[in-house]
DNA sequence: AAGGGTTTTTGATAAATGTCAAAAATGGAG
DNA sequence: CTCCATTTTTGACATTTATCAAAAACCCTT
């Protein structure tokens, strides 16, 4: 928790006063390596802040799983589409490492944001980044080669090679498990 | 003005106060077809509503022009991650059609952002939607044939296909323009 | 340490898309 | 209406990447 709070700040400062209400407002969550936290269909209720673990984001197409995201250490994680709109959601969310998550609800953030000015703020600079963080992502993906994207996966976030299975980061950058294979093979 | 102030209420309302307020935080910028309103390199200080017209965002790779977005009426258009980092643009931002615009500047923003928790929680919501946007449309980019690309552009969006230059598009759905020029001769 | 399931690699081939060049069509300006 | 510049289409070919199938390598458990 400890850990959350002092990660949030990150983004922008929080008064005592709120930053006591905050742990109240979280629930601990511990799974083990391939469980479910969401599954395809469900509606997704909850904000997860991943503490220690790694997980993905999958949906299937064609009989095939796509991931196109994966979470660690100290990312907020959701299935975000679901959670905002209250539609069910079309991916899956799976640990890819013994986790420990802190959850809070819809209903539970929307009061915070109501309550606190600072919280509402928080927030906004936390999309902010991830909003530049997607465009990033979005505009590699779409104009690079597929030996590009690998590079930039190794300088970028190498940690994702050396933690996630190969078939899973394929995906991701968009690309055969064949083809990752090979232009691994050329270093 | 008056379509600005109706349409963010759509994200969130506002007080009459607050509502009163705003105009003067606006200012209004006419330009006409082919204009730059933002040129690569220069520090993008301003959030743009467009109130009509079109535009695009463009940056340069190997020497051509990679069109990665559009905007249109109602649309909140800005060098996004300049904007918020206050680092140099990497891309151009270039009229379409004649167009009005309003701008208000980071600094004015910000401003009203701590003033006004309503204002803090519309642009929050705002940046949800923008959030669920370039998400769904990085899914698609990623995953999907150019023929589809195409297909789901005429049936969710058939006014950027109106409205803007082939090769624009082709290079928005990230194929050149002679597959989207082939792709579209077999309908 | 051995066995069995999973993951990764390799090979052969096919499909999709890109590139370059030139022709055709389009649309504004005068 | 005509001409010129721009945009779009077409053709031939090259390249990249996907697909399918099988072999190899890698663990995880016992």
């Amino acid at each position: 928790m400890q850990q959350l709070l002092s990660h949030i700040q990150q983004y922008s400062p929080l008064t005592t006063d709120t930053q006591k209400t905050l742990p109240d407002c979280f629930e601990k969550i511990i799974l083990g390596k391939n469980e479910l936290l969401l599954k395809e269909g469900q509606i997704c209720r909850y904000l997860y802040f991943l503490e220690t673990g790694a997980l993905r984001g999958f949906y299937n197409l064609d009989g095939k799983e796509i991931t196109h995201w994966f979470g660690f250490e100290k990312d907020f994680v959701t299935s975000f589409h679901s959670f905002i709109t209250g539609e069910p959601a079309v991916e899956n969310i799976q640990l890819l490492e013994g986790s420990i998550l802190w959850a809070i609800s819809k209903d539970t953030l929307t009061e915070l944001l109501n309550k606190h000015h600072e919280i509402e703020r928080l927030v906004r600079i936390a999309y902010e980044k991830y909003y530049i963080r997607l465009e990033e992502r979005f505009v590699n993906a779409q104009f690079k080669t597929a030996k590009e994207l690998y590079e930039n996966l190794l300088r970028q976030t190498p940690y994702i090679i050396e933690r996630v299975p190969l078939g899973f980061i394929a995906s991701y950058l968009g690309i055969s498990q064949e083809t990752l294979s090979r232009i691994r093979s050329k270093f």
